[in-house]
DNA sequence: AGCACA
């Protein structure tokens, strides 16, 4: 079996396409940055894309790290598949200088760019991808209920009730001093997560109370006291 | 199964 030579970037197949976009790398995401620094996730919903993701790291080693340890693992009930993704990605081409933005990549009809152009546009998340600023959310924070004080453990309600550790590990962990998940027990819809400090789950608090894991479910991150 | 990104 003729094998893919080592790339910075991960291929990821057998995905689970039913599970909104940015949900997913953040899940990836997570996983990911145990091997290494992250430069970028790309994941489509096209056609043609569904399903899979690239994952450009900071160099081959941490890639190569990851493809071992993630080949295989289990998430969002399907076990990944992970190789050498088969060309560079434009970020790390950003970062070596080779980037041109205009060479063709493949040999498409106008028509069939088009289509692909069209479906990528579509908007088949179930919700909104978190606010990537505390600017912009405070648009959508609801300005509520707790009165409890500030704490390095936040407190996760009105989870989907198939929650996973994994999905929930892939959202904290993007945000910085991020140590780990608790489940409820018995409780399927709550968690615990961990932080470093009292800022650092302030700041993922921030962005992600009201985050939508499932259409009609914005979960709610409090302090826990 | 399916290797993209502006």
């Amino acid at each position: 079996m003729a094998s893919i030579p080592p790339n910075q970037t991960l291929y990821i197949r057998n995905l689970n396409d039913k599970i909104q976009k940015e949900v997913l790398k953040h899940a990836l995401y997570g996983l990911c940055i145990a091997y290494g620094r992250v430069l970028d996730i790309v994941a489509l919903k096209t056609m043609k894309m569904r399903g899979q993701a690239f994952v450009a790291f900071d160099d081959i080693t941490a890639a190569t790290a990851a493809l071992r340890q993630l080949n295989g693992r289990r998430i969002f009930g399907r076990p990944l598949q992970v190789e050498y993704a088969l060309s560079k990605s434009n970020v790390v081409a950003q970062n070596d200088g080779s980037y041109r933005f205009n060479e063709p990549h493949k040999h498409m009809s106008a028509v069939e760019r088009k289509r692909i152009t069209d479906e990528s546009s579509e908007e088949d998340d179930i919700g909104p991808a978190p606010p990537a600023t505390n600017e912009d959310y405070e648009a959508t924070r609801d300005n509520g209920d707790d009165e409890v004080s500030p704490s390095s453990t936040l407190f996760i309600t009105n989870l989907p009730d198939n929650i996973s550790i994994d999905v929930l590990a892939g959202l904290f962990q993007k945000y910085a001093g991020f140590q780990e998940v608790r489940p409820v027990p018995g409780k399927r819809n709550m968690a615990f997560v961990e932080y470093a400090t009292v800022d650092s789950a302030s700041a993922a608090r921030n962005v992600l109370n009201g985050f939508k894991l499932s259409a009609d479910q914005p979960m709610r991150v409090a302090f826990s006291r």
